[in-house]
DNA sequence: CCTTGACCCTGTAGTTACTACAGGCCTTAG
DNA sequence: CTAAGGCCTGTAGTAACTACAGGGTCAAGG
């Protein structure tokens, strides 16, 4: 059962269908060289076959593992290349499983920060509201609470600090 | 010590420096309407006050926090407004709690299915390498592993489902 | 035969939250 | 007087799509 069913000349609407891709993201796929450009009808018409779905189904995956298009690039090329993608694969995905770990991170202190915030405010009946005092403070702002440990609140070069960007989404 | 340093008629790359903000994220903010337009002189030069610099540390603590701009603005205008604003403000930053708290969640699901499948690759010896071959199965893909238990997989609609898309930054 | 509706094609513009120029004016120190 | 640094505007770029507009094609029904 590799295939469960195995087809050949799908359009773009039907290979959409059968993986749950949105229509306009096959085509962007294939623009940006995620997904190989399928031979076209003599009308011009994209004709996919399981190939297609096959690789789709890939990127669509880790994708939703939170790979960036580059890294799904990378990832794609060790399926093609194929010749002991094992440790290089494991590689990227540990590169990646950091970079979700410190999201995790960033995103837990934020969580703290705002119940906390939001436990002082009660039941919001306060004539002050301690959430937005806590955003408003000149001393100790918010950035107290969720700023990593180890790194410094400003580096002072002003601009291209914040690499890692605590605001996702 | 509320304003430690009042200063009044900073240029743009003062504000910035005080603040850490990016210089040209002074001028977008103003653009999009949380930071209000600073007096002139008479040669068109921005003049801001501590004023303008609360209010932009107000919008970068907000911003730490991981608000979006649009949450910004309905927090400021909850400053600027003044009537008993804590039971709103506790309401947005409940709602911005849900959506912290959801991606921490997916994310910890990407981070359970990332390592699980770097483990089954080991020391990267392997020939065939787990991690790419988790990725390319036909039946049952990475998304078994990291989609919610309570949602379906997909819905059958094909565009528009994962509204809360599982890919960040 | 014609029409209706569902596809298909291309290219472009919109989204978020910035960031980074280019091209030109203004000010100040040497 | 000139060079370096500020400032101004507007535009274009980033990621990863998403959504049209405007037009062509195709199969089925009347």
């Amino acid at each position: 059962m590799r295939d469960q069913n195995p087809v050949k000349d799908m359009q773009r609407a039907e290979l959409a269908r059968r993986t749950g891709c949105n229509l306009e993201t096959v085509r962007y796929y294939e623009k940006v060289g995620l997904l190989p450009a399928p031979p076209r009808t003599a009308k011009g018409y994209r004709r996919y076959d399981s190939g297609h779905e096959r690789r789709l189904r890939f990127v669509m995956r880790a994708r939703e593992l939170g790979f960036s298009l580059d890294e799904v690039r990378a990832l794609l090329k060790l399926v093609d290349e194929r010749d002991q993608p094992c440790a290089e694969a494991s590689r990227l995905a540990s590169l990646h499983l950091a970079q979700v770990r410190a999201k995790i991170g960033d995103l837990q202190r934020m969580e703290a920060a705002l119940s906390e915030a939001i436990a002082r405010c009660g039941d919001g009946a306060r004539p002050v509201c301690p959430l937005i005092e806590a955003l408003s403070r000149e001393e100790h702002g918010a950035e107290q609470l969720i700023v990593a440990p180890d790194a410094p609140a400003n580096d002072g070069s002003g601009a291209g600090n914040k690499a890692r960007r605590l605001a996702y989404g």
